[in-house]
DNA sequence: CCCTAAGTGGGGTGGTACCCCATTTTGATG
DNA sequence: CATCAAAATGGGGTACCACCCCACTTAGGG
């Protein structure tokens, strides 16, 4: 790749990164190469559609939270372990306005690398979690994630703590524990 | 109101109806015009928002389901009669498409009729639940129509049994019972 | 230094939402 | 039944969008 090439790539990611954090997921691309002082063609030509821009923008904090799994996977308690990444990616989804759109509205092969690296993240915690006895064996990670996702998306408008709330929720189940 | 201008009400919720089934809540307010046989003005006129127009849409709909609540409020098993309906809820949300979409990302206000229709066709059979101990009594209404909206929203291109199965999951908790 | 291939962006196309206003239609009244 | 003012209508206009074509520019290896 080109040194003006590569420039003008990293210029638009940071522009739609400002660009959705202040309008969500549905920014206008005309706008984005405008503030990124780039052609409109040059956006589309490095991004084909808009979910590979949103890949690209998302893919630092999907990296993020991917260390961040790492990091929690030798915590002592394997269940708060989980819980608090799964609050931390809820977090990022809500605060971040448009990544759980992206994840769970966009098209399946396009939004698959997030997703899947995502999942591989949260694997070692869930695995980790079930040996321990604190969570459920019939739970995938991929089910856990388009939870957390879901309720990010559905909290987005009311906040992060609601979001969180929820989350609680949906963890401990809403049925009354019969042992 | 006029009978004309009833008779195009009914001709554009008609046609609006038709191209969200197919097209989900994006569909192109023009082309719903058009299929309709009236102008585009006229449209806007009568609904001036999307959200106006969805809400007369899934009105029919969201009258369906609180007629179904009163229908299961003496049902013989309170939770059972609850779950049966939250999953009628579901099956809406993931086979009408657009329904999660309109409730969950619509402006506050603007969707809040439909909201609180459901809010209040639930909110018996969630009480009743309760006070046969098979509910958390923490459980609010609108937080479990939430969490099933979410979940349809997210299970959208999964399918009806994918929006299930999570429901399932999402009400028994993710956690193991301790008792 | 030069030349070629990669990269660029202005401008075009076809689509959208939404609005203005001249024209038509309605239905209550004389 | 004829009249007519108010209500309703829709064609056309504006502004914006995604996406594409193609003449021009520039990078960087020989």
């Amino acid at each position: 790749m080109r040194a003006d090439a590569q420039r003008n790539y990293d210029r638009i990611v940071s522009a739609a990164s400002e660009a959705i954090a202040r309008d969500g997921a549905e920014a206008s691309l005309e706008a984005i190469a405008r503030s990124a002082g780039v052609g409109s063609a040059t956006l589309h030509r490095h991004f084909p559609s808009r979910w590979s821009l949103m890949e690209a923008v998302f893919a630092e904090r999907v990296d993020c939270l991917f260390d961040r799994a790492e990091e929690l996977r030798d915590a002592p308690e394997p269940l708060d372990a989980l819980v608090r990444w799964l609050r931390e990616v809820a977090a990022y989804a809500t605060t971040t306005r448009g990544l759980a759109a992206a994840l769970l509205n966009g098209p399946p092969e396009e939004s698959s690398t997030c997703q899947a690296h995502l999942i591989a993240a949260g694997d070692s915690l869930v695995r980790r979690a079930v040996e321990a006895g604190a969570v459920r064996g019939d739970v995938a990670t991929a089910d856990l994630l388009t939870l957390v996702n879901a309720i990010s998306l559905a909290a987005q408008q009311a906040g992060p703590e609601e979001a969180e709330r929820l989350v609680t929720l949906m963890l401990e189940g809403v049925l009354v524990r019969q042992g």
